[in-house]
DNA sequence: GAAATTCCATACACTCGTGTATTTTCAACG
DNA sequence: CGTTGAAAATACACGAGTGTATGGAATTTC
């Protein structure tokens, strides 16, 4: 089949005739924020990356500004589905189920710190404009919402899950920050797994994982 | 002394001639930094702002590179000084001490939200420059000593105090994140401030404040 | 296999930003 | 006052990035 061992018809990913789509695009935009922040996805250097010039970009996207408002819509799609595959427990111990969730969040969508460096130049992005703001306040309550509804299985009290999720929450984000950068000697994700889970989750549980009651709260 | 009081002797700012110094392009930088981030700072525009031409910057600086350096070690300075400061207890209560910390820490220098956004911006600059993540890895590892030599008073074991710190300065850089952003509704300092200390500090005491003793650990 | 559609290249005009060289204003000082 | 030196304006050359208009190549599609 292969005439040539040292030549495999495989080209180099894509050589000869990209011929490209939208989605090509929004994914050079997605690496050239992870890299460079938003300031860095400049149209020139994705169609250098590319292999080609700038009229391609402008036939698949009005402007600049489509470019990046389809990068945010794709992800907030993203982050939608993932909050809502993230809703149903995967354990039916409620400590097991938040470690799970823990473990899923640091992850965040794969080895690499792609999606990390991403949403932290987002968070910057957010912080000059106040529409990718208000997107980040939604995306940031949902989340909350999630964590408050797990760490409810934990702790009686409405107030301490809400206040326990905002500091797993404060903490993943603060985690963001020491897991994305380039030195090798820091915290791991087994370690910051490790911490939260001991401090934020174990320790805090004060109720037996129980099977849920009717009435939880008689006087309510 | 004053003959006019109608018209002090100081002028409203500096509205006529304002004769710039350096130290004042650093201000201006500082500002463009936190309202649009490092890649915000062009000299360009903080001529605009200061109400001069570029020559004004040319005179004081060798080119941007000068400026953004110039930026950093002052702030690298400032930080060193704080954490000098920082270091001698507030109070004999361990406890309290650590919340004072805390406030400090949340509050950064001041009411406004200049310090946090400009450390944001900082810590988005370090992403993509390996110079500045340098720096800012020895930042947050004096800081995580710190934070570490006073959690050690609060709990026996040396481990547990380095991963409350750990936990305990996540959860500060998340604050940063929250609370650097234009809406308004959102968690307040004091909020933050209250249960970062009620869950990581008040419920982590294992040791009671007492005076200190001589030899703490008999077999170490 | 010709035509229509899709995708891309090229050329142009424009803006914004940097850096340098030169001149001009301003303030202090004698 | 006139001189000196610090501070700023002006003018110029240059690069990088955007957006548009138009032509050309590559794929479908019939």
């Amino acid at each position: 089949m292969v005439p040539s061992p040292t030549l495999p018809p495989a080209p180099p990913a894509r050589a000869v005739a990209p011929r490209l789509n939208r989605d090509d695009w929004l994914d050079a935009a997605f690496a050239a924020a992870v890299e460079h922040g938003f300031d860095g996805v400049r149209v020139l250097v994705l169609a250098d990356t590319l292999g080609v010039t700038r009229g391609s970009f402008y036939w698949h996207f009005k402007d600049h500004a489509d470019l990046i408002a389809a990068l945010l819509g794709r992800w907030r799609a993203a982050e939608q589905a993932s909050n809502q595959t993230l809703q149903e427990p995967r354990s039916e111990d409620p400590v097991k189920d938040l470690e799970l969730l823990l473990d899923a969040a640091l992850a965040h969508g794969g080895a690499d710190l792609s999606n990390m460096r991403f949403e932290l130049a987002l968070r910057g992005l957010g912080r000059r404009d106040t529409a990718v703001a208000a997107m980040l306040l939604e995306v940031d309550q949902a989340r909350m919402a999630l964590f408050a509804g797990k760490f409810a299985r934990i702790t009686p009290d409405t107030k301490t899950a809400m206040d326990l999720a905002a500091l797993f929450y404060l903490t993943i984000v603060g985690s963001f920050q020491a897991l994305s950068r380039p030195q090798a000697a820091n915290p791991t994700k087994q370690y910051l797994s490790e911490i939260i889970g001991r401090y934020l989750v174990k320790s805090q549980v004060k109720l037996a994982p129980a099977p849920p009651r009717r009435s939880e709260n008689p006087n309510d």
